[in-house]
DNA sequence: GTACGTGCAAACGTTTTGCAGCGGG
DNA sequence: CCCGCTGCAAAACGTTTGCACGTAC
């Protein structure tokens, strides 16, 4: 994969888009917001990314990995998906939709919204608001 | 709590459901068989299972926690639900339902079966079949 | 210049594993 | 008697944290 050299114009637009979120615009920050953004929707987990990133010639350490990946999801930047015991994953597809997961290949794939169909949501308990709604469905080899 | 003194009826009761699962009946499972499945409903950590056995007289270990959870799990006695990262939590529910998760609270809430309607499931990828299906509605204090 | 970001390594919490010994069938 | 279960301790795993240094603004 080609190393850090980011056309100039792609830099603008991602330090546009760190910096509209509140965030600072770092190198490694580009580059990791590169990975991510810059190829699509993806469902990515912190060694996906610390992989990338090392292939493409940044030499980033996991904590910033780790860090990154929490801050671009506070910023909203990235929706946490939690499924797989003891690893989260990370959606650029901020908008609401659920997923498959294929337990034997640690894999999400996305469910097309106009295949879900659902009734009312039931009202939180009083004291509570909603906060988000995620529908897995796990499959398996048949 | 009272100690391993189970009725000899209950015990019974246990063995029985423990043999038809396929699974030795042995004194730890016996105890945290009761543990799980003598109070109605329950949403169980390994964490809260390993303090409720050791309150209740039973030294355990906490290998032995999770071996029996595994177990009854794959026994078909348990369901897994995984919503926080990092902690597996346990059902003793079969049936098909699905959870609020009230993240502060690290808690999970049954949902009213006829409080969700769901259309029609989507269809797997070809290749897969489904395999469960979870929801779950975060929830946040007001 | 200052507050925030980064790297490194150590710490953390949950879960798994290896192995010796015990106990159910 | 044998195979599976248990306990213990250590290891493994993903993730977080503390701290010194570096860098965006």
């Amino acid at each position: 994969m080609a190393p850090l050299s980011l056309s100039s114009q792609v830099k603008a637009n991602l330090s546009e888009k760190l910096r509209s979120a509140g965030l600072r615009t770092t190198k490694q920050r580009i580059l990791l917001a590169h990975l991510l953004f810059g190829a699509g929707n993806r469902h990515i987990t912190a060694e996906i990314l610390f992989d990338e990133a090392s292939r493409s010639g940044l030499r980033v350490s996991q904590a910033t990995i780790y860090n990154t990946l929490n801050q671009f999801h506070k910023a909203g930047l990235l929706h946490e998906v939690i499924i797989d015991q003891g690893r989260s994953y990370f959606d650029t597809n901020l908008e609401e939709h659920h997923h498959f997961y294929v337990e034997s290949e640690a894999r999400l794939i996305d469910i097309d919204q106009d295949e879900i169909v659902m009734g009312d949501l039931p009202k939180p308990p009083s004291g509570y608001q909603t906060d988000g709604i995620q529908i897995v469905i796990r499959l398996s080899n048949k």
